[in-house]
DNA sequence: ATGGCGTTAGAGTAACGA
């Protein structure tokens, strides 16, 4: 089964693209963030009609995941709350958790917070949703053997997954508290990276609009697949697709693949 | 050093993203 995740910034403005790219890509399952659409307006009757079944937790405006699936999905759950109880009531407003059962395997769809720098109360809002993740994921295992955890995570985990690395201790996305987190919530879990099976460097997954970033391939590798230790043996691909990121009006993120057998 | 581009909301800019 082919299950991908995608940042398409604004589901309404990439309706065409994402319609297009699902008929190419023949995946199962997509996980898409930044719908940006209160739940009542997501376009759901394009997905339906393609033969998909939709599951959405969006607000106005900002933030807003959801799940589009050839199969019905079980056991879909929304927000962290759902899981941890109150612990996640800060963590609830802002809508960037979803999960659903494929075939027996949990499907975690993420959207972490972006921090905007390190001087901002968002970037304490990012590592204290990051903590409160790392309770979401021990919670879902003690239910199942088998999770992959995929979504947008705002981190690029290492060095090489930056075109260049230079003087990015400072910078969102790869300061050391931030991975210092994406170590404790994900890879101390024992969950592991699914692109770094098949790929040493590269492969990134966002580029800045400003600064023509995708043209100079100015890149951050951003979006992530994390595989639970019985997913890394029928782990048979991991690949972003970059084409759609050449497209006219694209977003600025592009989709990435995983193939599980 | 700053802003650069794109989306939303909503009517001119401002917030936000990364």
């Amino acid at each position: 089964m082919k299950i991908a995740t995608w940042n398409v910034n604004s589901i309404r403005s990439r309706l065409d693209h994402v319609q297009t790219w699902l008929k190419s890509s023949e995946v199962d399952l997509l996980c898409v963030q930044e719908t940006k659409v209160v739940d009542e307006d997501f376009p759901r009757s394009v997905f339906t009609d393609l033969g998909y079944h939709t599951y959405i937790s969006g607000q106005k405006s900002y933030n807003g995941v959801a799940l589009i699936s050839r199969s019905p999905l079980e056991a879909v759950n929304t927000g962290f709350a759902a899981v941890v109880g109150d612990e996640a009531a800060d963590y609830e407003a802002q809508k960037r958790v979803i999960s659903g059962v494929l075939n027996g395997v949990r499907v975690v769809n993420l959207y972490v917070p972006n921090g905007s720098d390190l001087s901002s109360d968002k970037y304490e809002y990012k590592l204290g949703w990051l903590g409160v993740l790392r309770n979401y994921l021990k919670t879902l295992q003690t239910d199942h053997a088998e999770i992959l955890v995929c979504g947008d995570f705002n981190i690029a985990p290492e060095d090489r997954d930056i075109y260049d690395p230079k003087g990015k201790e400072t910078h969102i996305m790869s300061s050391p508290p931030e991975r210092e987190a994406l170590q404790r919530s994900i890879f101390d879990l024992g969950f592991s990276d699914a692109c770094r099976q098949f790929h040493e460097d590269g492969q990134f997954t966002w580029w800045d609009y400003r600064t023509a970033g995708f043209q100079r391939n100015r890149g951050w590798r951003i979006d992530h697949h994390y595989l639970s230790e019985g997913l890394r043996d029928r782990l048979q691909s991991c690949a972003v697709d970059a084409e759609p990121r050449g497209w006219e009006k694209p977003s600025d993120h592009a989709p990435v693949v995983v193939e599980l057998a």
